[in-house]
DNA sequence: TTGTATGCGTTATCAC
DNA sequence: GTGATAACGCATACAA
């Protein structure tokens, strides 16, 4: 086995210089026909790569997009990381890929690790204070946050108008009569307020009255271990709201298991309209946050940020939509047996 | 916003040369108090940190692990990814992951773009054949497959073995009186076959029947759009078991909405035990093939293998375990009202 | 225990 | 158009 080929192996061969060789690599500039063809030659016969860390150490570029996602195995970042690895493929760009859940070092380590390794970031909007701080002040490179508004004025960001989606669904639990109303949410995420506001602000002027929960993680087993608080609480709900489907997928299952008919009892809804929503009994009506678009949105704003495109609007709200199934319904309605 | 300290700033901030920094940063070596004060102070001053990029082009040595998957929307391949993270992180590198199924260039040529940024590959096992001779060939790094047995002898995988697991469920639809099976396979992956295989073999001597379809995508829609097929063949199955999870999920969804009452008028199982089949209903039977196990040991091997270990063996064998829920039972049992 | 010198593979600057 | 050469930031053999 020998050693990959170097621009110095090529320039040998090709008789010209490695300046030469580097410069026809990287296009931009005419050549003589025969130098043309000689090199096309040398590199096809050597099967030549550009070695991009010695690249990086010159023009400060690693080819690569750091992903800093909170939990992987919740879909919603799941399809977020698919939008963002579909834009940093289009872009010839690498997605470097860290689970903050996973890492059993402190976020701030975590950034430190892939910082050097990426010309720029995607990082949760829910980062200590303390880390964002951190890397405003050390990153020399663009950082884009996801979820929210960034924790800070002044940083780029990409998600959608959680207030907005909040009264959306809120809204629609309204039609149905709804006027007991509890939500789980999920504190940690600064924009879970921004959901439980909106969905207040959907019965502004009723005689609703709504509650609030909070979960220390926003995963279905929490959903699980926190509806018999919700559902047996000295007002019992006629709705449900969570955070995000996850909580929702839990919270319907330990409904039911209470005995709780969904929806004719008690109607639940969650956030982000994951695949497996559709799956569940009844299907689960959520909030489609554009998980997909959004990582997408992401990748694509950092690349202009790193193609030093100066009209970047410093934060782009990406378009929800309800989706309305068959787990929230007006009281009473329906059979329950589909 | 200056520039980010070098070695050779610690190095005189200390007034030591940088071959000492250097091997003090890496460590191994005894230095006089004197001095390591000093480059300590220095570094702590400048928040230096050792550029990867560089020290890469000296030791070859990236710090990055490549991860190659072929739809990371699946939860089997989301969980295989969390447990690679989560060895990849105690270890101190990085994540390179690729989703193959988003990049528009053929699998060489994201392979060509991951590998010169990478100290090792985790890889499909159902990568084609010419890029796997492709990577024998030219990667001069080590690859570990996942999934099956890796596509060419003499080289690593990890996986669990599939007609065991085959075997295992076919096992557990004997034990519930099912006589008419019929599996949903996806045989672009060479172990769809061995469960397949393992399936039969549960039934050997008896005089069941088993049919097998083929859906060219793993996941939900392809289980939905077959599912009429399967249940309204000729033989009207007692028993469908599915490549994987998805596709039973898609399976069951659909075997419900033509009026089929299941369990009770057919079983549905699949592969993967992924987090979703505890919320549908009825929940859903599977056998679980260690997603995040095999994730995790795949990164372990591959750790092992960069370390130089001698005494690796070629397949690790990850432990499969059958999940009976509700989907499967003896026909006509049950109530069908949970 | 510490320092000197060299090279990793590439790009950028400037000369020709 | 093409070439010489100096960086980039670091690790390592070897010298002291």
């Amino acid at each position: 086995m020998r050693k990959a080929a170097t621009i110095r192996d090529v320039a040998h061969a090709a008789a010209v210089s490695t300046a030469t060789v580097s410069k026809f690599v990287n296009g931009g500039q005419r050549f003589s026909r025969e130098v043309e063809a000689r090199i096309t030659a040398a590199i096809q016969q050597l099967g030549y790569r550009t070695n991009p860390l010695a690249r990086g150490m010159i023009t400060g570029r690693t080819g690569n997009l750091g992903i800093v996602i909170m939990d992987i195995r919740n879909p919603h970042f799941t399809s977020f990381v698919k939008g963002a690895s579909r834009a940093a493929a289009e872009a010839g760009m690498n997605l470097l890929f860290a689970d903050a859940a996973e890492s059993r070092a402190p976020e701030l380590a975590l950034l430190q690790a892939l910082l050097p390794q990426v010309d720029g970031l995607i990082v949760s909007a829910r980062m200590p204070v303390a880390v964002v701080e951190w890397l405003r002040e050390w990153a020399r490179k663009p950082v884009v946050f996801y979820g929210g508004l960034a924790p800070r004025p002044g940083l780029h960001s990409v998600g959608c108008d959680n207030h907005a989606s909040g009264l959306m669904l809120g809204r629609h639990l309204r039609e149905l009569g709804h006027r007991r109303i509890s939500y789980v949410g999920f504190g940690a995420a600064p924009w879970s307020k921004d959901r439980w506001e909106g969905l207040r602000a959907a019965f502004q002027g009723t005689k609703a009255s709504l509650q609030c929960f909070d979960v220390p993680a926003p995963v279905a087993e929490e959903g699980e271990r926190i509806a018999s608080s919700v559902l047996l609480d000295a007002q019992t709900p006629e709705a449900v709201v969570a955070y995000n489907d996850l909580l929702a997928l839990g919270l319907m299952a330990e409904a039911r298991a209470l005995g709780f008919r969904v929806p004719q009892q008690v109607s639940i809804a969650g956030f982000d309209n994951i695949a497996y929503g559709r799956y569940t009994t009844p299907s689960l009506t959520s909030v489609d946050t554009g998980s997909e678009a959004t990582g997408e949105a992401a990748a694509r704003h950092l690349l202009g940020l790193l193609a030093g495109e100066s009209d970047l609007a410093l934060h782009e709200t990406i378009a929800t939509r309800l989706v309305p199934r068959d787990s929230t319904a007006a009281r009473g309605s329906g059979s329950g047996k589909p």
